[in-house]
DNA sequence: GAGTTTCCCGTGTACGTTAACGGAGCCGAA
DNA sequence: TTCGGCTCCGTTAACGTACACGGGAAACTC
């Protein structure tokens, strides 16, 4: 009664070999059409689903996944890491997760990419520096039946597999929104990013402008300083700026690397006077926000983009499922108020990792339970 | 080379029985103290990771989890089911997700959690309505091992395992700040409540009050209503207070009946003159976002707290890992920018379900991938 | 019509682990 | 001595699926 259909149950009920019903339901060939067709429906009415446990300690070739994500920024790029080992980890022996580290944030991802060509890889999960470097590589991959996922960071016009991150637009529009609410809707803005040749940075900037034009017309973008990620120069570019400018009202930095900007606000006495809105989220940007120094940052949520990657790439590899082209997940507001959630969660991830479940002390404690008669 | 660790290496390594090796790392009785301290160095020396496949294979009893949680308010519940279904699939026939219903929101509930006791159940994930009348209930389940997982609402001093929601408090605290940031702290607050009685309420109000208070004491809140989540009460008292008191600023809607407070509001022609943040997300509540008559929702989440509520329960009875007494998820800020994405995982959550994986076609286009040359 | 090929299908083994069974060795009591 | 019980360990049958192998029957070749 109970009894959980399999690939047997249904051999048996239509007098018939498992190895034949195995062939209908994988498309094998060597089968008889009507046969096959009365093994479908056989297994539809049975409601048969297949054990998957079974289905991996048989076919004893596992899924090597490969993972190629730069060793800097690693505020982000280790929780991103994390989710996707957390995601991996249900299907342990039958799938392995390789991960291999470029040298530097642009550069050295090509080797990696082509090291992960030659060795046994079934899929990829990249975050492209420079996607364009990337265009015939990804090609040669999908060729040979390497789907190819890329998380954070978009490489567009590619035949990569699907992209996970927080659209840049989105982004900024966000950003922007915000900024006209928390100013109401009056004041000049000014924006401070990284490099705006890259596509991630010039459709924050796009979707702020377009937002602020089209909800908050009263606005006015003052100016977009590009700081090339370099500390000095963000500090410097700030100051000169912000001296010149001096009825800024609000700030949105739109680079990870926000301290800098910061500390030129500090300087100049604007802190509290200028509404400043950042990027995504680490402990020394926590402390500003605490501080009240910051209204609010973007967090990118990395944990979950990796979870989400893992698992379209790993749908895609067994069941053939076709994922959208793009997996946008919201941009997410962090405010004084709800940081510390967001912090735990990051501490959290790296808790979950270290012992895994070997020499489970099962039996040993199985009757004790926990005593937390009281708490909350 | 590539050979993974099993029992069996663990056994040959040291001339031994698999079944020794089998008693040494799950503690069983029968086995030699030296014997087994041996087996657990050398499975140590080897790395030797359980394969879960072949584990859940072989003890052919399947975990069985109930899970109780009311048909109403679907929008919410119903995702809430699709995380902790999604969640569980990787570990299909290992684990059984029974799915209960009590009557409606408050009754029924009991004896749903009693018809679980009486099956085959190992844990339990509920979302109590009245928590007080579960004290003597979930201690009979722990007393009998049966851990129990609460989900979007917490039923505190008890002994069940943890809690998986978003603070109450700190809900309302993020929409203090966040409507004193909008209105720039100054102006009167209202706040619309369902019961006032129930913790949950009850704690969002503390929450929104006392970061009101410390962060932008030039505000005051003018009220609290308590509308029992009846709409014609809601709207005639919403319409009743805002008449009475033409200088209301903001508007705190903490329960999730907002629609009739949005009517009166309209009603009033106060809309675009009264910023309004309101709880949870549904399609009607996302047009009043769109149309900027809502400035902003708070989103509970709940898909991820499904994930999270199977996840710990999963970890605690395979592995006695015991989580910390509350998880607590970020409030999360949703306004117009970022609505779709939100109302897209809603219906993502959805379409993932139907067909699960049966009479997979996966050798018929193993070799042709999906041709998305361009794409973004 | 014997040999060969082709098309279907049944059989058997392997995957790593669990759990039940059984056996060897030892000790003490009948 | 014999018998029962205990401790420790080896053996083996599942669990549901994948895959290689082989066999029987029909179709085709000469």
């Amino acid at each position: 009664m109970g009894k959980r259909v399999g690939i047997k149950q249904i051999a048996q009920e239509l007098g018939i070999s498992i190895g034949t019903v195995d062939r209908a339901l994988h498309n094998r060939p060597g089968i008889n059409q009507i046969t096959r067709e009365k093994v479908i429906n056989m297994a539809k009415a049975l409601g048969y689903q297949p054990n998957l446990a079974a289905r991996y300690l048989s076919s004893k070739k596992q899924l090597c996944i490969s993972v190629q994500l730069p060793r800097e920024i690693s505020a982000f790029f280790d929780v991103l890491r994390e989710g996707i080992h957390e995601a991996a980890r249900p299907f342990e022996p039958a799938v392995k997760v390789v991960f291999r580290y470029p040298e530097t944030i642009g550069v050295g991802e090509v080797e990696v990419f082509e090291e992960a060509l030659r060795d046994t890889t079934h899929g990829i999960i990249m975050a492209p520096g420079e996607p364009t470097k990337f265009k015939s590589l990804i090609r040669k991959a999908s060729q040979r039946g390497i789907p190819v996922v890329c998380a954070a960071t978009d490489a567009p016009r590619t035949s990569r597999l699907t992209s996970v991150s927080v659209d840049p637009f989105e982004n900024g529009s966000v950003v922007g929104e915000l900024l006209g609410r928390f100013l109401q809707g009056r004041g000049d803005l000014l924006v401070i990013t990284g490099l705006l040749s890259a596509a991630d940075h010039a459709g924050k900037l796009k979707g702020f402008r377009e937002t602020v034009r089209s909800m908050y017309p009263q606005m006015k973008i003052a100016g977009a300083i590009e700081t090339h990620d370099n500390p000095q120069e963000a500090r410097e570019k700030s100051r000169q700026f912000l001296m010149q400018h001096p009825g800024i009202a609000g700030i949105y930095v739109s680079t990870a690397n926000s301290l800098p900007v910061l500390e030129a606000v500090d300087d100049l006495d604007l802190s509290g006077k200028v509404t400043i809105i950042t990027t995504d989220l680490f402990p020394a940007l926590a402390a500003q926000i605490r501080a009240g120094k910051v209204a609010a940052t973007i967090y990118q949520r990395p944990f979950d983009q990796g979870q989400i990657a893992f698992k379209t790439l790993y749908r895609f590899l067994v069941q053939r499922a076709c994922p959208p082209p793009v997996i946008k997940l919201a941009p997410t507001i962090v405010i004084k108020s709800n940081l510390n959630d967001f912090l735990e969660q990051m501490s959290l991830a790296e808790l979950v990792s270290p012992a895994q479940s070997m020499a489970t002390p099962e039996a040993s404690n199985a009757t004790a339970r926990p005593d937390l008669t009281s708490s909350s």
